[in-house]
DNA sequence: TATTCGAATGTAATAAAATGACATAAAATA
DNA sequence: TATTTTATGTCATTTTATTACATTCGAATA
């Protein structure tokens, strides 16, 4: 397992010292891989044999084996979550820490997908009769994306940003319905609502949501990211990156599900927006 | 650039004695990461201050700094390979296939973005008085999500999908407007007849786009992400992420420069988010 | 509240590792 | 072949990590 995330994950197991060594770590990896354990102990405040238990602690040889283990990974393309911004990050650190924590976070949800539930959930939108993604905030405009995709598959598919418009809908409905509502926290109170409205009126509720949320309760089928809150900063960033993945599975899905046949019809919509453009087109929803 | 590939690279501008220790690590890697320097000198037949001196001719600062890099180049063989989704793939291969892409994806864009611009764009934009962002298709969810986001900052900021719109807000415009045209092409007409429209009107216009694209020349600042084509699927999909990234990048940057007063506001909007939601909550934008 | 035990932490000595200075050997050039 | 340059090794020094041991802190018990 990644050694900086199973120091975030064990740091209530730390004595108080040993905290310290792995707060000064977490701070800033970086530093940590590049100091000799004189000067680890010096920024944290600490003794230099207690950076070496804190080492052996986390199944290293000594300290020396564990920057190796630090620095694997720290090592590009390794993913990793904690890689907070800083104040004085210069645009080249806050460009990397953004790319690497958003591909750490695509990684943690893909590991915790299940699949048998996004096979369940391909089959269900290619029944349907009519498809609605509803998000509000942030993720109206992963809803918004999914409708883009959806769309070229030829099928009665909607997306509504607004709670009112998301409720009529939602009463008109019917069996064969498929609503896909989408939340981070699965907190949001109208939304939750519209689960419900939505199941009363014979339709199934597909939640890309947190689990155990009320959101999640009140859904046929929850589709959870597990992946890390986004620390610090205060907008969603990663988490709705990962719903936008997972839209991008479930459209594949849907598409191989449906067969080669269907796929000419992808590139007819495709062929139709080529006039838009100039010369030399390529792959862009318009 | 990875340590293993530069040894392999350079084995020929070595020396004698350095060519021993290069191919003592090459034959193992692994063992070279966990030796010291005496034992690597064994291994490679050659004395102590020869492993030295290779290291340095590496570019490292010695021994102990060219292990990490060698461990960072282990640990990363390649990172994610882009592996195409194929017909007779089951849930669980196109699954991964896709998250796996579009980690592949966000790191050539990472590795492609010219962080200067970034800067420069940052600064453009935090000298705007009033932001907006197009885009069109699939690219109109990532100027709404850049909506979401600057909306925050509590400076007029807006964001439409609609030509006609686009139209009218360029003619309005004047000097310390800054408008964002999002189109992974470039070659969509109505967004690039929008760039010399914007400009027209002393509009500063950054592009989210492809690098020398109709679009990109009609702009004043490019930011190219350099991504490999959607290959295979007839959708945008990992493009369209990179955008999405890229626009958390600037977000970070503008909020950074503001500093930590600005960074208040922030946390206002995120309370005022708290009333609509089911208590637990955190941080979605609503 | 004082006492005792055990864990946690630090100090100082020791061992290990890396580096630098210098000498020697090998190779290249005149 | 003599001379210079470069490469390599030996040994001393310095830096770094580890071990053994002493002290402190804090919880549990009398």
């Amino acid at each position: 397992m990644n050694t900086l995330e199973l120091i975030k994950k064990n740091l209530d197991t730390f004595s108080k010292s040993e905290r310290k060594v792995a707060e000064a770590i977490l701070v800033s990896p970086e530093t940590a891989i590049h100091s000799s354990i004189a000067n680890l102990a010096k920024i944290a405040e600490v003794s230099e044999p207690t950076v070496n238990r804190f080492c052996r602690r986390l199944d290293t040889k000594g300290f020396p084996d564990f920057k190796l283990h630090l620095a694997q990974s720290l090592a590009n393309g390794t993913p990793y979550v904690n890689r907070n911004v800083n104040e004085d990050d210069g645009p080249e650190a806050y460009t990397s820490k953004i790319f690497e924590s958003t591909m750490a976070c695509l990684n943690a949800a893909k590991n915790g997908l299940d699949t048998n539930l996004i096979n369940r959930a391909v089959d269900v939108l290619t029944q349907a009769n009519k498809i609605s993604f509803f998000g509000l905030g942030a993720s109206s405009s992963v809803a918004h994306d999914a409708l883009n995709k959806f769309f070229r598959f030829n099928i009665p598919v909607s997306c509504f940003d607004d709670i009112v418009m998301q409720r009529m809908s939602c009463i008109n409905g019917s069996e064969g319905d498929v609503i896909v509502l989408i939340s981070h926290t699965g907190r949001t109170k109208p939304l939750v609502e519209i689960a419900e409205l939505a199941r009363e009126n014979d339709a199934f509720v597909i939640a890309l949501t947190a689990e155990d949320s009320p959101l999640a309760e009140q859904s046929n089928l929850v589709l959870s990211l597990g992946v890390p809150e986004d620390t610090d900063i205060y907008m969603p960033m990663s988490s709705r990156i990962a719903q936008l993945v997972l839209i991008d599975v479930l459209t594949t899905g849907f598409t191989l599900r449906r067969g080669a046949k269907f796929r000419d019809n992808l590139k007819r919509v495709k062929a139709g927006i080529k006039d838009s453009r100039f010369e030399k087109t390529n792959d862009e929803a318009f």
